[in-house]
DNA sequence: ACGCCCTTGTGAAAGCACGCACAAAGTGGG
DNA sequence: CCCACTTTGTGCGTGCTTTCACAAGGGCGT
């Protein structure tokens, strides 16, 4: 049976690696884009932003795409990724909660790349109902499972308040959707198989925050230790 | 080196803890306002998504602030926490870029919580400047630079097309802003000292669809490997 | 005052991720 | 045809993260 396993790409991506994908693939692009028919690891690495040892492992895991001496065809590379990624076919996206964000995500035209579709905007709030967003008529938060089923959507966008959001994921994995990307400032709770990710302003500003300060007082003021310890 | 550095709680917080604490704080100020004196390892790791074993790893990073046999006192622990982060004081922040993104992130009210506010709105077409938006009136961008002296700004978010970024992100440094956090789908390079965060939509969708991908021809159909691999 | 029970704080182990440095592999010139 | 040069792909050491498992510490009932 199969003597040798010659698994050169076994089908594990790590994940660290996956979230650099996106980000080569628009470099990748803006090189396309420029003209630019071959990139080396170098020089892509240098646009991306990242160590080129770590971008030529990255790439490794998705196979031998390179050329020794030369280094890797833009074009093929782009597809290489996209396939990888999944953009090679096109997924269906549903937003709900069109408040400033709402409409912000459902203009954010050509969402990266091709490969995502905008198929419904949905609200709670009657006097957005039949709004005319990008092109779409909002419709109402009922129509949801309706909706994700009928444009068979694979992923759901929440841009709704707080408090909201949790009933909203719920409905959208309720109707068969396994992947959320949730904006609101709350913990989602998914049963397992449904994937979750969250932007979240206020913790990224937060983070910024904490090196903001140890910049400040880095070794000057302070040094308060309010912190109870009398020593 | 120094294998034994004997600092019991040394000045020095991983940045995977110092990712999490936000989301802490969001949890144990949920828990506040529901009146709960007191929680448990346990229960906050419950609400705020994580292992408990890793969430009581990262409280004590910051020193020991719980009590055994009880858990930790709510309002204690917020505090530590805002202090940890610098939400005792108040962040100044300037946001470029008033179109959708930028609107919705000026109405964002309450930043997450206390700990920031927003010192200007700078935009650089003629025609939105001028604009009220979630109470302020939005300038042009040549005022950055006075802005960002004149209001002490320490933190610029940019919510610009992603030609406009780069530039406005060169300003921000050379005003001598130190974080950033950018909304636009560019790499930003700016010298060493000054942090950036990025939120980045067509990214997170990405990976989403990677994961997705995954699911959909997890085992079923395909395996076309039309990846050139002919064994 | 004593002892039981609960929960924290933390060693230690396992798993990932990163980056160096170099052998392997392919190109182009002579 | 061979050699020198370029750039990929990766083995390996290092450091960070996560998780387990448990001893130490503290409260509460009797």
């Amino acid at each position: 049976m199969t003597p040798r396993t010659p698994r050169p790409r076994e089908r594990g991506i790590p994940e660290a690696t996956v979230a650099r994908l996106p980000v080569y693939l628009r470099a990748l692009q803006g090189l396309n884009e420029r003209g630019t028919p071959t990139v080396s690891s170098e020089d892509l690495a240098a646009v991306a932003g990242v160590n080129s040892a770590k971008l030529r492992k990255d790439l490794s895991h998705l196979g031998s795409y390179g050329t020794r001496g030369v280094g890797y065809d833009v074009d093929y590379l782009i597809y290489q990724i996209s396939r990888e990624l999944g953009l090679t076919q096109d997924w269906s996206v549903a937003i709900v909660g069109i408040g400033n964000l709402g409409r912000a995500l459902a203009n954010y035209g050509g969402f990266g790349t091709r490969g995502f579709r905008i198929a419904a905007l949905l609200d709670a709030d009657a006097a957005v109902v039949g709004d005319r967003v990008a092109g779409l008529a909002v419709r109402h938060i009922d129509t949801l499972e309706d909706v994700v089923r009928g444009e068979d959507v694979a992923i759901g966008v929440i841009a709704t308040p707080a408090a909201a959001a949790q009933g909203v994921c719920d409905r959208f994995v309720e109707a068969g959707v396994t992947s959320v990307l949730n904006f609101a400032p709350v913990v989602l709770n998914v049963p397992p198989g449904v994937d979750v990710r969250k932007v979240d302003l206020s913790i990224e500003l937060q983070i910024l925050a904490f090196h903001e300060q140890r910049k400040s007082d880095g070794h000057a003021a302070d040094r308060a230790e309010r912190t109870g310890s009398p020593t």
